[in-house]
DNA sequence: ATGAAGACTCAGTTTTTCTAAACCTCGACG
DNA sequence: CGTCGAGGTTTAGAAAAACTGAGTCTTCAT
Protein backbone atom coordinates (compact mmCIF):
# COMPACT_ATOMS: atom_id res chain seq x y z
CA UNK A 1 0.00 0.00 0.00
CA UNK A 2 1.61 3.40 -0.90
CA UNK A 3 0.77 6.19 0.76
CA UNK A 4 -0.98 9.27 -0.51
CA UNK A 5 -0.60 12.06 1.97
CA UNK A 6 0.00 15.93 2.61
CA UNK A 7 2.55 16.76 4.18
CA UNK A 8 2.94 15.31 7.05
CA UNK A 9 3.76 18.38 9.45
CA UNK A 10 0.79 20.34 8.43
CA UNK A 11 -1.29 17.58 9.60
CA UNK A 12 0.93 18.15 12.78
CA UNK A 13 0.19 21.73 13.00
CA UNK A 14 -3.84 20.74 11.82
CA UNK A 15 -3.62 18.27 14.86
CA UNK A 16 -2.25 20.83 17.49
CA UNK A 17 -4.50 23.69 16.24
CA UNK A 18 -7.79 21.99 16.21
CA UNK A 19 -7.40 20.29 19.47
CA UNK A 20 -6.48 23.95 20.87
CA UNK A 21 -8.88 25.72 18.81
CA UNK A 22 -5.94 27.92 18.81
CA UNK A 23 -2.68 28.37 16.40
CA UNK A 24 -1.32 30.25 19.89
CA UNK A 25 -1.34 27.32 21.58
CA UNK A 26 -0.58 24.54 19.06
CA UNK A 27 2.36 26.92 18.53
CA UNK A 28 3.49 27.15 22.11
CA UNK A 29 3.54 22.97 21.91
CA UNK A 30 4.93 22.67 18.88
CA UNK A 31 7.84 25.18 19.59
CA UNK A 32 7.25 27.40 16.81
CA UNK A 33 5.47 30.67 16.48
CA UNK A 34 2.06 31.15 15.52
CA UNK A 35 2.13 32.62 12.13
CA UNK A 36 4.20 29.21 11.25
CA UNK A 37 1.62 26.75 11.86
CA UNK A 38 -1.09 29.29 10.01
CA UNK A 39 1.17 29.19 7.42
CA UNK A 40 1.29 24.58 7.74
CA UNK A 41 -2.15 24.67 7.92
CA UNK A 42 -3.15 27.02 5.14
CA UNK A 43 -0.81 24.81 2.71
CA UNK A 44 -2.79 21.85 4.53
CA UNK A 45 -6.02 23.22 3.44
CA UNK A 46 -4.61 24.30 -0.20
CA UNK A 47 -3.33 20.62 -1.03
CA UNK A 48 -6.72 19.11 0.29
CA UNK A 49 -8.81 22.12 -0.70
CA UNK A 50 -11.01 21.84 1.71
CA UNK A 51 -11.34 24.36 4.28
CA UNK A 52 -10.18 23.15 7.44
CA UNK A 53 -10.89 25.77 10.22
CA UNK A 54 -13.50 28.50 10.43
CA UNK A 55 -11.77 31.68 11.30
CA UNK A 56 -14.16 33.69 13.22
CA UNK A 57 -13.46 37.02 15.03
CA UNK A 58 -14.04 35.27 18.33
CA UNK A 59 -11.47 32.52 17.81
CA UNK A 60 -11.43 29.61 15.27
CA UNK A 61 -13.65 26.80 15.02
CA UNK A 62 -13.44 23.88 13.25
CA UNK A 63 -15.45 22.83 9.52
CA UNK A 64 -17.82 19.98 9.57
CA UNK A 65 -14.50 18.69 7.36
CA UNK A 66 -12.16 19.61 10.24
CA UNK A 67 -14.24 18.17 12.72
CA UNK A 68 -14.45 14.45 11.10
CA UNK A 69 -10.74 14.61 9.89
CA UNK A 70 -9.56 15.38 13.67
CA UNK A 71 -10.36 12.35 15.99
CA UNK A 72 -8.66 10.17 12.93
CA UNK A 73 -5.89 12.21 12.88
CA UNK A 74 -5.10 12.45 16.50
CA UNK A 75 -5.18 8.71 16.81
CA UNK A 76 -2.87 8.13 14.26
CA UNK A 77 -0.70 10.58 16.22
CA UNK A 78 -1.16 9.04 19.23
CA UNK A 79 -0.53 5.52 17.84
CA UNK A 80 2.61 6.94 16.40
CA UNK A 81 3.62 8.11 19.69
CA UNK A 82 2.90 4.85 21.61
CA UNK A 83 4.47 2.75 19.20
CA UNK A 84 8.00 4.95 19.43
CA UNK A 85 7.85 5.32 23.24
CA UNK A 86 7.47 1.44 22.82
CA UNK A 87 10.34 0.65 21.25
CA UNK A 88 12.43 3.62 22.29
CA UNK A 89 11.62 4.87 25.55
CA UNK A 90 14.13 6.81 26.44
CA UNK A 91 12.95 9.58 23.93
CA UNK A 92 10.07 10.16 26.09
CA UNK A 93 12.37 10.60 29.10
CA UNK A 94 13.79 13.69 26.74
CA UNK A 95 12.37 16.80 27.18
CA UNK A 96 9.78 18.21 29.12
CA UNK A 97 6.34 19.77 27.79
CA UNK A 98 6.08 23.44 30.40
CA UNK A 99 3.03 24.84 31.51
CA UNK A 100 3.43 28.27 32.59
CA UNK A 101 0.48 30.36 34.28
CA UNK A 102 0.26 34.19 32.96
CA UNK A 103 0.39 35.24 35.86
CA UNK A 104 3.79 33.12 36.86
CA UNK A 105 4.88 34.63 33.58
CA UNK A 106 5.46 37.57 34.91
CA UNK A 107 7.60 36.94 37.83
CA UNK A 108 10.16 35.21 35.39
CA UNK A 109 13.01 36.32 33.72
CA UNK A 110 12.03 37.66 30.19
CA UNK A 111 12.07 34.75 27.64
CA UNK A 112 12.48 31.93 30.32
CA UNK A 113 13.80 29.28 29.72
CA UNK A 114 14.77 29.66 26.47
CA UNK A 115 17.68 31.96 27.82
CA UNK A 116 18.82 29.14 30.02
CA UNK A 117 21.23 27.09 28.18
CA UNK A 118 21.08 24.37 31.32
CA UNK A 119 17.74 24.11 29.72
CA UNK A 120 18.42 23.51 26.20
CA UNK A 121 18.48 19.51 26.69
CA UNK A 122 15.41 19.27 29.11
CA UNK A 123 12.58 21.64 27.74
CA UNK A 124 11.18 20.75 24.69
CA UNK A 125 8.25 23.33 24.82
CA UNK A 126 6.21 26.01 26.82
CA UNK A 127 3.11 26.96 27.06
CA UNK A 128 0.88 29.37 28.38
CA UNK A 129 -1.92 27.51 31.14
CA UNK A 130 -3.03 27.50 34.80
CA UNK A 131 -5.03 24.71 33.74
CA UNK A 132 -4.03 21.92 36.64
CA UNK A 133 -5.86 19.17 34.77
CA UNK A 134 -3.07 19.23 32.03
CA UNK A 135 -0.62 17.95 34.44
CA UNK A 136 -2.58 15.05 34.61
CA UNK A 137 -3.70 14.46 31.16
CA UNK A 138 0.30 14.91 30.15
CA UNK A 139 -0.29 17.47 28.13
CA UNK A 140 2.17 19.46 29.94
CA UNK A 141 4.69 17.99 32.23
CA UNK A 142 5.23 20.47 34.79
CA UNK A 143 3.03 23.50 35.41
CA UNK A 144 4.26 26.79 36.81
CA UNK A 145 1.77 28.74 38.68
CA UNK A 146 0.59 30.72 41.73
CA UNK A 147 -1.96 30.13 44.36
CA UNK A 148 -3.37 26.99 45.88
CA UNK A 149 -4.88 23.48 44.23
CA UNK A 150 -6.50 21.33 45.02
CA UNK A 151 -3.89 19.88 43.58
CA UNK A 152 -4.86 16.22 44.90
CA UNK A 153 -2.09 13.17 44.37
CA UNK A 154 -0.48 15.86 42.42
CA UNK A 155 3.36 17.01 43.71
CA UNK A 156 4.15 20.73 44.44
CA UNK A 157 7.31 22.64 45.07
CA UNK A 158 6.57 25.44 46.56
CA UNK A 159 9.90 27.75 45.84
CA UNK A 160 9.64 31.59 48.35
CA UNK A 161 9.59 34.76 46.15
CA UNK A 162 12.49 37.05 47.06
CA UNK A 163 11.37 40.04 45.38
CA UNK A 164 7.34 40.03 46.11
CA UNK A 165 5.30 42.56 44.82
CA UNK A 166 2.57 43.89 47.46
CA UNK A 167 -0.19 42.16 45.70
CA UNK A 168 0.88 38.99 44.66
CA UNK A 169 1.52 35.72 46.46
CA UNK A 170 4.58 34.63 48.35
CA UNK A 171 5.28 31.48 46.55
CA UNK A 172 5.33 29.97 43.38
CA UNK A 173 4.29 26.43 42.34
CA UNK A 174 6.25 23.85 40.73
CA UNK A 175 3.34 21.11 40.24
CA UNK A 176 3.80 17.42 38.45
CA UNK A 177 3.11 14.25 39.03
CA UNK A 178 4.88 12.75 41.36
CA UNK A 179 6.98 10.54 39.62
CA UNK A 180 8.29 13.19 38.10
CA UNK A 181 9.15 15.41 41.08
CA UNK A 182 12.76 14.69 41.88
CA UNK A 183 13.79 13.55 37.56
CA UNK A 184 16.54 15.29 36.07
CA UNK A 185 14.57 17.17 34.05
CA UNK A 186 12.81 19.16 36.77
CA UNK A 187 15.86 19.29 38.96
CA UNK A 188 17.23 21.45 36.00
CA UNK A 189 14.32 23.22 35.19
CA UNK A 190 13.77 23.77 39.44
CA UNK A 191 17.36 25.05 39.57
CA UNK A 192 16.69 27.66 36.79
CA UNK A 193 13.91 29.14 38.15
CA UNK A 194 16.05 29.01 41.73
CA UNK A 195 18.28 31.05 39.98
CA UNK A 196 15.87 33.29 37.80
CA UNK A 197 13.64 34.31 41.08
CA UNK A 198 16.82 35.21 42.99
CA UNK A 199 17.90 39.22 43.30
CA UNK A 200 20.69 38.51 40.80
CA UNK A 201 18.63 37.18 38.30
CA UNK B 1 -1.61 14.88 24.64
CA UNK B 2 1.18 16.20 23.33
CA UNK B 3 3.04 14.14 20.58
CA UNK B 4 6.74 13.48 21.27
CA UNK B 5 7.64 12.16 17.54
CA UNK B 6 11.01 11.84 15.03
CA UNK B 7 10.60 13.51 12.10
CA UNK B 8 7.94 12.11 10.67
CA UNK B 9 9.50 12.42 6.82
CA UNK B 10 12.11 9.95 8.59
CA UNK B 11 9.08 7.22 10.17
CA UNK B 12 7.73 7.84 6.03
CA UNK B 13 10.92 6.59 4.80
CA UNK B 14 11.58 3.40 7.78
CA UNK B 15 7.48 2.64 6.91
CA UNK B 16 8.39 2.71 3.33
CA UNK B 17 11.80 0.61 2.92
CA UNK B 18 10.68 -1.73 6.06
CA UNK B 19 7.96 -2.74 3.90
CA UNK B 20 10.08 -3.17 0.86
CA UNK B 21 13.13 -4.16 2.55
CA UNK B 22 14.54 -2.39 0.19
CA UNK B 23 16.18 1.25 0.32
CA UNK B 24 15.76 1.72 -3.64
CA UNK B 25 12.29 0.42 -4.15
CA UNK B 26 11.30 2.54 -1.42
CA UNK B 27 13.19 5.42 -2.65
CA UNK B 28 10.78 4.90 -6.25
CA UNK B 29 8.07 4.51 -4.15
CA UNK B 30 8.71 8.21 -2.20
CA UNK B 31 9.66 9.75 -5.31
CA UNK B 32 13.21 9.94 -4.36
CA UNK B 33 16.81 8.79 -4.69
CA UNK B 34 17.70 5.80 -2.65
CA UNK B 35 20.24 8.03 -1.22
CA UNK B 36 17.53 10.11 0.29
CA UNK B 37 16.03 7.18 1.98
CA UNK B 38 19.34 5.84 3.45
CA UNK B 39 19.69 9.61 5.33
CA UNK B 40 16.15 9.75 6.40
CA UNK B 41 16.29 6.04 7.79
CA UNK B 42 19.85 6.83 9.81
CA UNK B 43 18.64 9.86 11.45
CA UNK B 44 15.34 8.02 12.68
CA UNK B 45 17.46 5.35 14.14
CA UNK B 46 20.21 7.90 15.41
CA UNK B 47 17.04 10.28 17.25
CA UNK B 48 15.38 7.01 18.50
CA UNK B 49 18.67 5.10 19.63
CA UNK B 50 17.58 2.34 18.22
CA UNK B 51 19.11 0.80 15.05
CA UNK B 52 16.21 -0.27 12.74
CA UNK B 53 17.28 -2.34 9.90
CA UNK B 54 20.30 -5.14 9.77
CA UNK B 55 22.30 -3.79 6.57
CA UNK B 56 23.71 -7.17 5.68
CA UNK B 57 25.46 -7.91 2.29
CA UNK B 58 22.64 -9.54 0.67
CA UNK B 59 20.15 -6.98 1.74
CA UNK B 60 18.09 -5.11 4.28
CA UNK B 61 16.31 -7.48 7.00
CA UNK B 62 14.74 -5.72 10.01
CA UNK B 63 15.99 -5.92 13.55
CA UNK B 64 13.75 -6.81 16.59
CA UNK B 65 13.04 -3.46 17.04
CA UNK B 66 12.21 -2.72 13.43
CA UNK B 67 10.09 -5.44 13.26
CA UNK B 68 7.97 -4.80 16.37
CA UNK B 69 7.81 -0.98 15.20
CA UNK B 70 6.84 -1.74 11.43
CA UNK B 71 3.02 -2.98 12.10
CA UNK B 72 2.41 0.02 14.30
CA UNK B 73 3.80 2.40 11.77
CA UNK B 74 2.25 1.22 8.59
CA UNK B 75 -1.38 0.72 10.70
CA UNK B 76 -1.22 4.87 11.59
CA UNK B 77 -0.08 5.55 7.79
CA UNK B 78 -2.54 4.04 6.89
CA UNK B 79 -5.35 5.38 8.98
CA UNK B 80 -3.90 8.55 8.61
CA UNK B 81 -4.48 8.35 4.57
CA UNK B 82 -8.06 6.57 4.76
CA UNK B 83 -8.95 9.62 6.91
CA UNK B 84 -7.63 11.71 4.22
CA UNK B 85 -9.06 10.11 1.87
CA UNK B 86 -12.63 10.09 3.21
CA UNK B 87 -12.49 14.16 3.61
CA UNK B 88 -10.68 14.90 0.27
CA UNK B 89 -11.40 12.33 -2.27
CA UNK B 90 -9.68 13.94 -5.02
CA UNK B 91 -5.88 13.64 -3.21
CA UNK B 92 -6.62 10.05 -4.39
CA UNK B 93 -7.36 10.63 -7.80
CA UNK B 94 -4.40 12.63 -8.68
CA UNK B 95 -1.43 10.82 -10.00
CA UNK B 96 -0.60 7.08 -10.14
CA UNK B 97 2.39 4.74 -9.07
CA UNK B 98 3.20 2.97 -11.91
CA UNK B 99 5.04 -0.50 -11.76
CA UNK B 100 7.08 -1.09 -14.10
CA UNK B 101 9.24 -4.49 -14.97
CA UNK B 102 12.85 -4.82 -15.81
CA UNK B 103 11.82 -6.13 -19.04
CA UNK B 104 9.63 -3.74 -19.98
CA UNK B 105 12.05 -0.99 -18.90
CA UNK B 106 14.35 -2.02 -21.51
CA UNK B 107 12.04 -0.67 -24.09
CA UNK B 108 11.20 1.91 -22.75
CA UNK B 109 12.63 5.36 -23.61
CA UNK B 110 15.37 6.38 -21.32
CA UNK B 111 14.10 7.96 -18.02
CA UNK B 112 10.66 7.44 -18.96
CA UNK B 113 8.29 8.77 -17.57
CA UNK B 114 10.30 11.12 -16.25
CA UNK B 115 10.72 13.35 -19.42
CA UNK B 116 6.97 13.19 -20.92
CA UNK B 117 5.78 16.63 -19.49
CA UNK B 118 2.79 15.50 -20.28
CA UNK B 119 2.91 13.09 -17.54
CA UNK B 120 4.27 14.75 -14.58
CA UNK B 121 0.48 15.72 -13.59
CA UNK B 122 -0.05 12.32 -13.62
CA UNK B 123 2.68 10.20 -12.17
CA UNK B 124 3.54 9.36 -9.05
CA UNK B 125 5.95 7.31 -8.57
CA UNK B 126 7.60 4.43 -10.75
CA UNK B 127 9.12 1.21 -9.27
CA UNK B 128 10.25 -1.60 -11.08
CA UNK B 129 8.01 -4.79 -10.45
CA UNK B 130 6.49 -7.39 -12.09
CA UNK B 131 4.43 -8.49 -9.14
CA UNK B 132 0.52 -8.28 -10.51
CA UNK B 133 -0.44 -8.75 -7.16
CA UNK B 134 0.62 -5.39 -6.17
CA UNK B 135 -2.36 -3.26 -9.09
CA UNK B 136 -5.03 -5.37 -7.18
CA UNK B 137 -3.25 -4.79 -3.39
CA UNK B 138 -3.19 -1.04 -5.05
CA UNK B 139 0.26 -0.67 -4.10
CA UNK B 140 0.68 0.11 -7.54
CA UNK B 141 -2.55 1.68 -10.01
CA UNK B 142 -0.81 -0.03 -13.30
CA UNK B 143 1.91 -2.62 -14.20
CA UNK B 144 3.56 -1.98 -17.64
CA UNK B 145 5.02 -5.77 -17.96
CA UNK B 146 5.36 -8.82 -20.69
CA UNK B 147 4.23 -12.02 -21.24
CA UNK B 148 0.40 -13.32 -20.08
CA UNK B 149 -0.93 -13.62 -16.99
CA UNK B 150 -3.34 -14.60 -15.74
CA UNK B 151 -4.44 -11.60 -15.07
CA UNK B 152 -7.81 -12.78 -13.44
CA UNK B 153 -10.12 -9.90 -13.47
CA UNK B 154 -7.61 -6.90 -14.23
CA UNK B 155 -8.16 -4.95 -17.23
CA UNK B 156 -5.29 -5.66 -19.95
CA UNK B 157 -4.38 -3.43 -22.52
CA UNK B 158 -1.85 -4.46 -25.35
CA UNK B 159 0.47 -2.43 -27.12
CA UNK B 160 2.07 -3.69 -30.30
CA UNK B 161 6.02 -3.38 -30.52
CA UNK B 162 7.22 -2.23 -33.42
CA UNK B 163 10.94 -2.25 -33.25
CA UNK B 164 10.57 -6.24 -31.83
CA UNK B 165 13.75 -7.81 -31.28
CA UNK B 166 14.50 -10.98 -31.86
CA UNK B 167 13.70 -13.10 -28.87
CA UNK B 168 11.11 -10.47 -27.06
CA UNK B 169 7.39 -10.68 -27.26
CA UNK B 170 5.52 -8.46 -29.33
CA UNK B 171 3.64 -6.81 -26.88
CA UNK B 172 4.41 -4.97 -24.14
CA UNK B 173 0.71 -4.84 -21.46
CA UNK B 174 -0.60 -2.44 -19.63
CA UNK B 175 -2.16 -3.69 -16.63
CA UNK B 176 -4.87 -1.90 -14.17
CA UNK B 177 -7.94 -2.52 -12.41
CA UNK B 178 -10.88 -1.98 -14.65
CA UNK B 179 -11.87 0.62 -12.88
CA UNK B 180 -9.09 2.71 -13.84
CA UNK B 181 -8.66 1.41 -17.57
CA UNK B 182 -9.84 4.26 -19.06
CA UNK B 183 -9.33 7.36 -16.45
CA UNK B 184 -7.32 10.67 -17.45
CA UNK B 185 -4.58 9.25 -15.87
CA UNK B 186 -4.17 5.53 -17.88
CA UNK B 187 -4.86 7.29 -21.25
CA UNK B 188 -2.18 10.15 -20.27
CA UNK B 189 0.27 6.87 -19.83
CA UNK B 190 -0.69 4.90 -22.79
CA UNK B 191 -0.57 8.02 -25.15
CA UNK B 192 3.04 8.57 -23.83
CA UNK B 193 3.83 4.98 -24.24
CA UNK B 194 2.68 4.57 -28.05
CA UNK B 195 4.87 7.42 -28.51
CA UNK B 196 7.73 6.59 -26.78
CA UNK B 197 7.53 2.85 -28.44
CA UNK B 198 7.19 4.35 -32.10
CA UNK B 199 9.76 4.43 -34.50
CA UNK B 200 10.23 8.07 -34.09
CA UNK B 201 10.38 7.48 -30.41
C1' DA C 1 -10.34 56.16 22.45
C1' DT C 2 -7.03 52.72 23.94
C1' DG C 3 -4.97 48.48 24.67
C1' DA C 4 -4.70 43.56 24.41
C1' DA C 5 -5.15 39.27 21.99
C1' DG C 6 -5.02 36.49 18.27
C1' DA C 7 -4.84 35.61 13.32
C1' DC C 8 -2.73 36.88 8.93
C1' DT C 9 0.97 38.24 5.58
C1' DC C 10 5.41 38.78 3.71
C1' DA C 11 10.37 39.12 3.10
C1' DG C 12 14.35 37.08 4.47
C1' DT C 13 16.79 33.49 6.89
C1' DT C 14 17.55 29.03 8.72
C1' DT C 15 16.87 24.26 8.58
C1' DT C 16 15.77 20.25 6.36
C1' DT C 17 15.68 17.46 2.54
C1' DC C 18 17.20 16.03 -1.86
C1' DT C 19 20.29 15.04 -5.69
C1' DA C 20 24.28 13.56 -8.16
C1' DA C 21 28.34 11.33 -8.25
C1' DA C 22 31.62 8.84 -6.07
C1' DC C 23 32.79 4.75 -3.31
C1' DC C 24 32.32 0.12 -1.22
C1' DT C 25 30.97 -4.68 -0.65
C1' DC C 26 29.14 -8.73 -2.18
C1' DG C 27 27.77 -12.28 -5.43
C1' DA C 28 27.41 -14.02 -10.20
C1' DC C 29 29.59 -15.32 -14.23
C1' DG C 30 32.83 -16.10 -17.84
C1' DC D 1 40.60 -14.72 -10.73
C1' DG D 2 38.87 -10.23 -13.21
C1' DT D 3 34.75 -7.84 -14.28
C1' DC D 4 30.28 -6.64 -13.89
C1' DG D 5 25.85 -5.40 -11.72
C1' DA D 6 23.03 -4.43 -7.78
C1' DG D 7 22.37 -2.08 -3.66
C1' DG D 8 23.69 0.59 0.21
C1' DT D 9 26.49 4.59 1.86
C1' DT D 10 28.65 9.00 1.90
C1' DT D 11 29.53 13.69 0.52
C1' DA D 12 29.15 18.46 -1.05
C1' DG D 13 26.21 21.42 -2.86
C1' DA D 14 21.54 22.69 -4.50
C1' DA D 15 16.75 22.95 -3.81
C1' DA D 16 12.80 23.08 -1.10
C1' DA D 17 10.45 23.54 3.09
C1' DA D 18 9.81 25.60 7.39
C1' DC D 19 10.44 29.28 10.55
C1' DT D 20 11.01 33.94 12.32
C1' DG D 21 10.05 38.71 13.12
C1' DA D 22 7.81 42.62 12.20
C1' DG D 23 3.96 44.85 10.69
C1' DT D 24 -1.28 44.78 9.86
C1' DC D 25 -6.01 43.91 10.86
C1' DT D 26 -10.15 42.85 13.56
C1' DT D 27 -12.52 42.33 17.63
C1' DC D 28 -13.39 42.75 22.38
C1' DA D 29 -12.99 44.95 26.89
C1' DT D 30 -11.97 48.85 29.49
Amino acid sequence: MTHRLPHLNGLRAFEAAARHLSFKTAASELGVTAGAVSQQVRKLEETLDVPLFRRLPQGLLLTDAGERYLPSITRAFEDLTRATEAIAPDINAKKFNIGVSSEARLVLPQEWPKRDKRLTAYVRSVIETNDIDLVRTDEVDCLIRFGDGPYGDLAVIAMPLVKAAAAQPAELHFVCKPGLADCRQSKAILESLDDGLSPSG
